[in-house]
Formats: structure tokens, sequence, C-alpha cells
DNA sequence: GTGTATGCAAACTGTTTGCATGGAC
DNA sequence: GTCCATGCAAACAGTTTGCATACAC
């Protein structure tokens, strides 16, 4: 089943809602975790066999854009996109210590990014799509 | 000037060592920081202009298996690579707590993958090639 | 009616590979 | 002498873009 109107147009914000575009919702909704591009584009021709490959790049840079995808990383030189059920992703407060600026072998740690992956409380409930 | 003999031997561990694999050793250790395999290939084309690109992706392959140099991430779709002046990558204890597994907002963290950059103690030292 | 999304194919970027030749060991 | 490294160009994968047409607003 296709996304309802309301579902899409609060994805894509300001930008146009397609039929086509409808359908991406719906197969990033039942993808459920990280996924590439073309992971996306193979759920979204299980449901509509002639979306091209740019218009599923075309949908996911607006909805990223947006905010409703989010950029979370990176697997076979592909970039990976994930929705959290819940909503968007929350930063909050960083969970992460360097435990000394400078550590124990006399390495000093300039900066640091860290990517964290889990499940927001909805999908922890749920049991469902591990990240 | 063109690493010696015995830097490359080295660097390059089992595998056989060229004149062109001398002058991407230069390079490296003049680019002293991350670096692109591109960038690698501008600097190396600098000393020699006719080393072909392929020649440096497979040097890089080899020092990337002889543990010269280190896959330290990317940037704008191409893999970035270093070599710390003072050898190897340690990887030691990680430095790194997450603070609460179940962190205050309910987001269950489920798997971290953490970037650190850094100077090692040599180039602390002497305040050279931030990364 | 205006402007944006679509579909297709071609272009582009970073990277890898096939092949004949030259050179390291 | 045997293999591996080279150089070139072609192949590749992921992604972006140009263009004419269709459709959301």
């Amino acid at each position: 089943m296709s996304a309802s109107h309301n579902d899409a147009d609060a994805a894509f914000g300001a930008a146009r809602v397609s039929p086509q575009r409808r359908e991406i919702i719906s197969a990033v909704q039942e993808l459920a975790g990280a996924f590439t591009v073309e992971d996306l584009g193979r759920a979204t021709h299980a449901r509509d066999a002639h979306i091209g490959t740019a218009t599923v790049y075309r949908a996911v840079a607006a909805l990223e854009e947006s905010g409703w995808l989010e950029r979370v990383g990176e697997r076979d030189g592909s970039t990976l996109f994930a929705r959290c059920d819940a909503g968007r992703v929350e930063v909050t407060e960083c969970p992460v210590v360097i435990s000394a600026a400078e550590n124990p072998d006399g390495f000093r740690i300039t900066r640091h990014e860290v990517t964290l992956y889990g499940l927001c409380p909805a999908c922890a409930a749920s049991g469902k799509g591990a990240v």
C-alpha cells in the first residue's frame, strides 16, 4: 500500500509530492533500518516497476533536505540512509567521554567523530528493525 | 629526493619495490597528514610526471596490506589514507566510554564506531602535520 | 499557467582490471 | 628466468545532470 498524502506531505516538507514519491516513502517505511539508495530503489521497483533511479536519488535528496531522512554512514562505497520510525535524529547530549585528552600511549587526540547505531524507544520496545 | 631503499623496503614488506614506488613513498612522507589517493597521485606526479593512476592505487593497496598505510576515513566520497611518522596505528585500549547503554532519551545504543583524529607522540612534540 | 518532478540516457568521479611489456629479485 | 609492477585504456559502480514531457500546486 502506498503512503498516505499526510505521511508524504510531512516527509517532503515544502517539496512537491508525486505518486512516485509516495511509493518511495512507503518503501522507506518497509525497509525499517539503514539502507542504500540502491536498496531503496529495489524496494521501490517492487512497488512500481518503472520508477527511475534518478527519481529515487532526487527523492532521497529532497527527504534529506526536509530532515525526514538522515545520512548515517556508508557501506561498500554507498551512502547509507535511515529514518527512525519515532521521528527525527535527536542531537541531545554526547554520551561519549574520551577518557584522556592525552592517552596512555602518548597520542594526543585533537578531534573525534562518533557514529552510534541503535534503536529509538519505540523500535526498542517493538523489537523492530535493527541498524 | 626519492625515498631510500631501506625506507621503501620497510614500507612494502614482502612486495617488490620499484623506482615509482620509491617516489610514492616519498610523496606520502611529504604529505604528512591524511590524504586521498588523488592527493597522493598529484604529489607523485610532481616528482615523476608519468606515473599512472593505477600504479598509485596499486601501491596504496600494497602499502595498506603491509600495514604502512592506514585507511582513516573518507572525504567527499574518496577514501582517506594516512601514515603516522611515528609508525603504525596502535590499537590498544578504547579510550571511549559510552555513558549509558540506555541513555536519558531512551535511545538504546547497540553499536558504536569512533574515529579519533590526533597526533602521535613524535608529531605532537614537533608540532607537525595535523590530521 | 507556472514551476517542479519524471524518465531516460549520457556524463562524471573514484576506483579497479586486462593486457602486453619491462624490470626486480 | 620467473613473477610482479607498470602504463595505458577500458570497464565499473555509485551518483548526478540535461532535456523534453507530464503533472502538482
